[in-house]
DNA sequence: CGTTTAATGAACCGATCTGTTCACTTTGGC
DNA sequence: GCCAAAGTGAACAGATCGGTTCATTAAACG
C-alpha cells in the first residue's frame, strides 16, 4: 500500500485541472472530488504548485507516448508525419477535448520564468526533438525547419479546435502539411 | 466628466489581465494598481465577468484594427496576406508579448458555453471573415480554405512564440504560407 | 504480536476572493 | 451658487483560498 494514493491523486488532478483550469480548481474541491483527504494530498506534495508540476510530468509522458505510438503505426517516416494530424483529429473529436494542457498552463502562468511555464516549454521542446528526428529520417533537406513548420500547424490546429468554428482543423493542417512535404522522397 | 473612469479602467484592466491572467488578478489589486476605487469599478460593471467581457471587446477592436491597418500598408491582397506574418513578428518581439488574449481567455474559461469563451471565439470568427475576404481578392481558388490555413499558421506562431524555444516563429509561419500561396496569381 | 507507515476527518489559520454599504468629496453644467 | 452625477475610502460580508494541526484508524511487515 506504499505510494498508492499519490498516483491516483496525480491522475485525477490531471483530469480536473484539464477540465476546469488550474486557478479555478481549489485543493478542497480536489479533495472532495477525488475522495483523497487534504492531509494526504499535502503529505505527498508540499504545495499546489508541486502537484501541478507532477501533473504536467504525467501529461507530458502520456501525451508523447500516445502520439508517437499512434504515428509509428503509419509505417515509414513520411507517413508517420502525416499521421500526426490524423491522431490530432481523433483527439479533437473526443467529447472532453479542451485544448492542450501545456498551452493552458502557459496561459495561466504567463511569466516564462515561472516553473510551471518552463516545464510546459520543455514539453514542446521534447516534441520538437522527436519530430525533427522523423523529418530527418523522411529525407528532409532541413529537418529542423520542416519540424518547426509541422509543429506550428499542430499548435494552430489545437487552438483552433478548441476556440474556433472550423469543422476540421486537423484536416486543414494536414493539407498544409502536404504542401510542406511535397518535395520529400517517397 | 461622464464616462471617464470607465474607459480608463477597461484599458488598464486589459494590460493587467494580459500580463497576469484573469483568475490570478483580483479586483482589489486592480483597484490598487489603477488607482480607481472599487466602488467605482462595481458601479460601472456589476461583476468581474462583465469587466472581462468589456476588456475582450476592447482587445478585439484594438487587435484587428492594428493588424489589418498594418497589412493594408503592404499593398495588393497577396502582399497583405504575407504582411500578416511580418506584423506578428514585430508583436512577438515586443518585450511584454504574452501570447494571444483570447487563447488565454479560452484557457482560463475552457467551457465553450461560458460567455467569456464564446466571446473569444467570436474574435477568431471575425478574423477569419476578414482574411477570407483578402484571400478572395488575392485570387485564391478556395478563399475559405486558404484563410483557414493561414490562420492555423498564425495561431501556431503565437503559441510557439510564447511557449516555444524557436527563434522566429513568425518567419517560419511566413515560409509555410509561401508554399500555400505559391500558385496564387501575382 | 508490535511497530511503522499511510491515510483519515475535521477543525483551524490568515489571507484573499467577489461584491456591498455608507458617509463623504469632487466635479461639471445650468 | 446649486444640484446632480461621479468618484472616493474604508469597513464589512460570506465564501473560498492554500496550507497546517492533531487525534484517530487501518494496514503492511518484521
Amino acid at each position: 500500500m506504499r505510494p498508492s494514493k499519490r498516483g491516483e491523486l496525480v491522475q485525477e488532478a490531471l483530469r480536473i485541472f484539464y477540465r476546469d483550469g488550474f486557478h479555478a480548481t481549489g485543493m478542497d474541491l480536489l479533495s472532495a472530488e477525488t475522495g483523497i483527504s487534504k492531509t494526504t494530498m499535502f503529505k505527498h506534495f508540499r504545495s499546489k504548485e508541486d502537484l501541478i508540476l507532477a501533473v504536467l510530468r504525467l501529461r507530458d509522458e502520456q501525451f508523447r507516448n500516445w502520439l508517437f505510438r499512434r504515428m509509428e503505426q503509419a509505417g515509414p517516416p513520411r507517413a508517420q508525419l502525416f499521421a500526426m494530424f490524423d491522431a490530432l483529429g481523433e483527439w479533437f473529436g473526443s467529447p472532453d477535448f479542451r485544448s492542450c494542457m501545456f498551452i493552458k498552463a502557459s496561459s495561466e502562468y504567463p511569466d516564462p520564468a515561472h516553473p510551471i511555464h518552463a516545464q510546459s516549454a520543455e514539453h514542446k521542446r521534447l516534441l520538437f526533438t522527436q519530430v525533427e528526428k522523423l523529418a530527418a529520417q523522411a529525407g528532409a533537406k532541413d529537418p529542423a525547419q520542416l519540424a518547426r513548420g509541422l509543429l506550428l500547424l499542430k499548435e494552430g490546429a489545437i487552438v483552433t479546435a478548441h476556440l474556433g468554428h472550423e469543422a476540421d482543423p486537423a484536416g486543414d493542417a494536414k493539407m498544409v502539411a502536404g504542401t510542406l512535404m511535397a518535395d520529400l522522397p517517397a
